[in-house]
DNA sequence: AGAGAAAAACTCAGGTTGAGAATAACGAGG
DNA sequence: CCTCGTTATTCTCAACCTGAGTTTTTCTCT
């Protein structure tokens, strides 16, 4: 389609390829890692009866094998570049996330998938130059992890138990650099759910508004006001949209019913939901 | 720090270390693409007298070797992964970045760079498996490029000559997957000038108020009501400081002599600022 | 039927926004 | 010096949006 732009050199790009050798350059690797973040009741927290409303979790797994054996990081692996004996090549970036991510869990149907960004400082592993890009992974209400090759553990961190970012409250430390990216996780997240109607990734096909709510609310760590969001929410347009039906039932304690949505046609919110400044 | 939970397992990591060898990995090859925004005066329109508001521009360099010679792209080259006969590695991705750019340009002491995301679907380049990791960098007016190596040519391209994402709008088209890192480097820059203080970034160390719209109405190529986008600057705490003088002069045509301010300590602006929905 | 609970609708004061008008400060030309 | 065109800055006001609280509706349980 360009051909015209090409300037009259001697060597035709196809003679040019068959010559090259992938192999001249230095080694570095590409790795995927992935922040799973879901929506799950708190583990331990055994109050029957009571509104289990939800806390963010994050998937984590404890490593089996070297470098940083036995400490816990974020799921990933090697990038497949080119077919070969461990299986096909891996067609782009997030089918590699996602490859990497179904020997830990199982994947649902429904879920938002994003790279977060490539992390690649010198010495982060101590093996060789390894990029590192990070993705991040929302779905709703995600089962038990299972183990899998090189792992010797894998489970649902509730982010309590983690320091992510401010503060030195020492939590759980990760292994190379993931606690750094699981903080930048966090933190587009909590962002994005300003901005865009990511929220809904969190949740099953129909919700309630209050569910929606109690999503900002498990992200951002603060209350809302429980009317005022509702208005909110219905006055942005796309956001939502009526399925027409009812929940099923309102708890114990009873309750009108709420009404079921579905999540809407759009992505960016206008205006934005914004975190209170107070 | 976590020895406590290192397994008591056979070996210890210093002898996995020395036994690794890093070309037993597929190649993969990492490589850093620059998309460098600046505003400056439309080539080609010699209106004398008249003010010259400026126009987005976007460094773009016409490849001398394959593949794809001829074309033009995104300044950028592969990330020395390791000491080598080229040079010392790159410490870090931004550093990199900032190696590629300034082969091509002379670098401002005041730069704005983050990363874009990373590119690396299976034959974007027909050499080897490619993951291209974007970069994004903003700067206020910055001179005329000069080539290098591996370059034909180098130049500011306006925003117009382009057919950066919505319609058909053909333009020049670049080389790769160029095209659409560029069209994501575009629409992450209008979507931070919402939310962040980053049209600073643009402008010189001191600058007026009109001078700042002047960025946002170039970047989001629509026009602002002036008197109101003042009282919003003004009003947005840590966005612009004053440094209480006032500026040189008002151009040919007269009028008042607009106060100078400097970018205050603020990276996200709280309310943003948005693109009304009209 | 009545109490309690949860969802959804309503009220209202205060703040923010869009649009336009008014005022202030400057250069140029009579 | 005085006036005009020009640009910066401030002012005004109606429409809209937001936070906080209250009320109404519709459930379950007793």
């Amino acid at each position: 389609m360009t051909e015209d732009r090409t300037p009259q050199h001697d060597e035709p790009e196809s003679r040019f390829l068959s010559g090259y050798d992938p192999h001249a350059f230095a080694p570095a690797a590409v790795t995927v890692d992935v922040v799973a973040l879901t929506i799950r009741p708190e583990a331990g927290t055994g109050e029957t009866g009571a509104r289990r409303t939800g806390t963010p979790h994050v998937l984590l797994t404890r490593r089996a094998a070297h470098p940083q054996r036995g400490r816990w990081a974020l799921p990933g692996g090697f990038v497949r570049a080119e077919d070969g004996p461990d299986g096909p090549a891996d067609p782009d970036l997030p089918d590699a996330a996602l490859r990497v991510l179904s020997e830990k869990t199982r994947l649902p149907t429904e879920l938002h998938l994003e790279q977060l960004g490539t992390y690649g400082a010198r010495g982060r592993d101590p093996r060789m130059r390894v990029f590192s890009v990070a993705h991040m992974l929302l779905a709703p209400d995600l089962p038990d992890p299972h183990s899998g090759r090189d792992t010797e553990e894998a489970a649902w961190v509730p982010w309590s138990e983690l320091g992510h970012g401010e503060g030195s409250r020492a939590g759980r430390d990760l292994a190379f650099d993931h606690g750094r990216i699981l903080a930048d996780a966090v933190e587009r997240a909590r962002s994005k759910l300003e901005y865009t109607a990511l929220a809904t990734a969190f949740l099953p096909s129909a919700f309630t508004i209050t569910a929606l709510r109690e999503v900002y609310q498990a992200v951002w760590g603060r209350t809302l006001h429980a009317a005022n969001f509702h208005r909110k929410i219905l006055a942005t347009p796309g956001f939502v949209e009526d399925t027409g039906e009812l929940a099923e039932h309102g708890g114990s304690g009873g309750g009108r019913r709420a009404r079921l949505y579905r999540a809407g046609g759009a992505a960016l919110l206008h205006p934005p939901l914004l975190r209170s400044t107070q």
